[in-house]
This record gives C-alpha cells, structure tokens and sequence, in this order.
DNA sequence: GAACTGACGAAAGTCAATATTCGTCAGTGA
DNA sequence: TCACTGACGAATATTGACTTTCGTCAGTTC
C-alpha cells in the first residue's frame, strides 16, 4: 500500500503533493494512511532502521562466541552507516535529523540493540566469556564507547573535515573494540 | 592589553564595536591588535583552553598510580565542560562552535591533552600498571570513548533533551572508565 | 611619525511580506 | 457507505529590501 513512497523520496524537500502524485492519489488521500507529514518520515525511518535491527539481532541471538559477536554487531552497525553516508546521502540526513531531534522511532532502536547487546553480553558472562557485570549497563557503554563510528551525525563530520579514510576508521573501531573487550573479560 | 576583553563579552553576539567601546577605543584600532574579529574568538577561546590543558597536565605529570591520574584526568575534563554548560553557556557556546567549526585552537588543545594522557599510559605502561600499548593509540582511544562526557555538543545534547542527572553522568563516566582501565591492564 | 580615528565599501545578518506546504472538511461519484 | 478529492485556513518556508557589522585606509592629532 504505501510501498510505492519508499523509493523516490529525499527527506525534508518533498512535499506531501509530490508524495501523493508519486502515488498517483491526491495530496488529501495521503492522509488516510498516515496522520501526518512527519509520521511518513518516521515510517520510511522505521522501515530502514528495522533492517539493521533485524541483522544486529541476528548475529547477536547466532552463533559463535561472545566477544566475536559483540565485535561483528559493531563492525555492522558501523558499516551500515557508513553505506548509508556515502551511497544514500538522503536517507543519512534523514537518519541524523531523526537523531538530533529526538523523534521517536529512534528511542526504540537505541533500546532493540542495547537489548540485544545485552543479551550478549549475559550469555558471555554465563559462559565465562566475560565478568559478571550488568549487561545493560555493559551494553549502554559499549554503544556510548562506540559513539564515533556508529553516530550519523559524528560520522560525517569525521569524513567531512578530517578527510578520514574509510579503511582508517574500520581500523580504529576494531582497536577500540579490542580495548572494550579486554574490559570485559573477566580476571585470569 | 587585551585583559579587559575576557570580561563581558558573549560569543557572536557582541560587535568588535562593544568590544572597542569596552576597551576605551575606536573599532578601528581594535585591528592594530588582532587580525580579525574570528582571531579574537579563537584567542578567547585559547585563553580558556589554556587553564584546562594546564590543569590536565598537572594531573598527568604529577604523582600517584598511572589509572588513578588518568581518571582523575578524565573526571576534571568532564566536570570542567559541565561546568562551562552550567555557570557559562555564553563560553560553552562559543567552544562548541570552536570544535563543530574546527577552529585552529582546537586541533593544539585536542593534542595537547591526547599527548598528556599518552604520557600516563606509557607511564604506566613502564611500571607495568598497563599492558604495553602504544601510548598515542591509547591516548586517543580514551578520548573517543570518553566523548560523550567531554564532547560539548554532545554534553548539551544530553543536559537538554534526556533531562539526565549531572550526578548520574558523572557516575556512567566511571563506570567506563573502569572499563577502560580494566582493558589497558596487562594480563595477568 | 607613532597612535589613533572617522568614514566607507563589502559582507553578513535581520525582518516582514510573499509564496509553499500542511492538514482538514464538506462534498462528489460509485 | 466507501474511496477519494478540490478547496481552504493555519503554519511554515523563501524571498528580497533594509540594517548592522566587518575590516580598510586616508587623514587627524599630538
């Protein structure tokens, strides 16, 4: 039904009248499948973000160890937005406008990958893969600790001024992930 | 000379006219002094950055076991900004633009610190306190881990909208600094 | 001639009028 | 009744005239 508005739209130019055309409806009809201007946003948001939850928990509830797990959720998590910022601009800055603005469909994908994380996090402590600590507060540092590289809003402004390379970047995630797990592990 | 500039003056919002007056000149002869009216910013600026890098040296270079004075490094760089946001937003707003802008004082303050926290890790390091890590690499792993509590912007993102606790920012700070700490400590 | 200034062009910022866009609702056709 | 639309008021964006500010320079004062 509104499958058809996820493919030709940028964020914050196109008006409701363009979407509707796009459609083949009037701008008026439009309405009857979404309450507002912003709630479309927040859905084609939705929509993007579910996808990268989705793979984040599978390799989060999948096999392997637990640290590796922890290592290739980040090293998605960071890849995507990466992609995102160089082969969608328009859905970037969608992405980093939902971001700073506080809309509400990030607060839940914050929470479904924390959660996840966590997870991870407990099945390592259970296993003895990593020290008992809490697993949300475990999986609120991982994420505040990895910041940089899985930021909308950070990300482009590394690649924007710093001229960062991209290899570069991957590089100093995996360096920081190698010190956060060194953290985790417990005492020998 | 330019002592009674770092008075009453706010960010972007002052002409180098009120600066003039304030200082018993013409707007003219302002310029006999600085270059541009960015150049008196970015001395502003300088000057407080000056006391902070300062301070974290002190603690770098001074006495007691290499994780204590990196946390203690790390706490007073993050009381200092919450302070600034506090008790000066005119000066916080300033420094916020310093870093989003990429002024030229930052680059130095920025490295300034990374190179003192270096010190400490090789430091510790030495004295078998930390595993041995290159001491660049580390310094700078710190700061992008810690950037959520050192970071301006980020620092107003999170007082603004989440409503958190200034108490309660201070105790996640640790909390990962424990982390931290715990990932540069060789094996035992 | 050293220290400073008034006056001025260029650039940036401000604000109100204008033009778009959002979202509603009575109304059309089936 | 159901699926939809044209027309419209409210809210938001854009334009452009106007004002302020920046930074220079010839010129004044001591």
């Amino acid at each position: 039904m509104a499958e058809g508005l996820f493919r030709a739209i940028g964020y914050q130019k196109t008006a409701v009248a363009d979407i509707a055309r796009e459609l083949g409806m009037s701008p008026a009809n439009v309405y009857l499948f979404f309450p507002s201007k912003s709630a479309i946003n927040e859905a084609i948001t939705a929509r993007l973000l579910e996808g990268v939850a989705s793979d984040l928990e599978a390799i989060a509830d999948g096999p392997g160890a637990a640290p590796d797990r922890l290592r290739a959720m980040l090293r998605a998590l960071h890849a995507r937005h990466l992609a995102l910022f160089f082969s969608q601009k328009r859905m970037h800055d969608m992405v980093s406008a939902a971001m700073s603005e506080h809309w509400g469909v990030i607060s839940g994908f914050i929470a479904r990958i924390e959660a996840a994380m966590g997870r991870v996090i407990a099945d390592g402590a259970r296993r003895g893969e990593f020290a008992p600590i809490d697993p949300a507060e475990g999986a609120r540092m991982l994420k505040q600790a990895t910041l940089c590289w899985t930021h909308p809003v950070l990300i482009a402004d590394a690649m924007d001024k710093r001229q960062v390379e991209e290899a570069q970047m991957a590089g100093e995630l995996d360096g920081m992930l190698d010190l956060l797990i060194r953290g985790l592990r417990p005492d020998s």
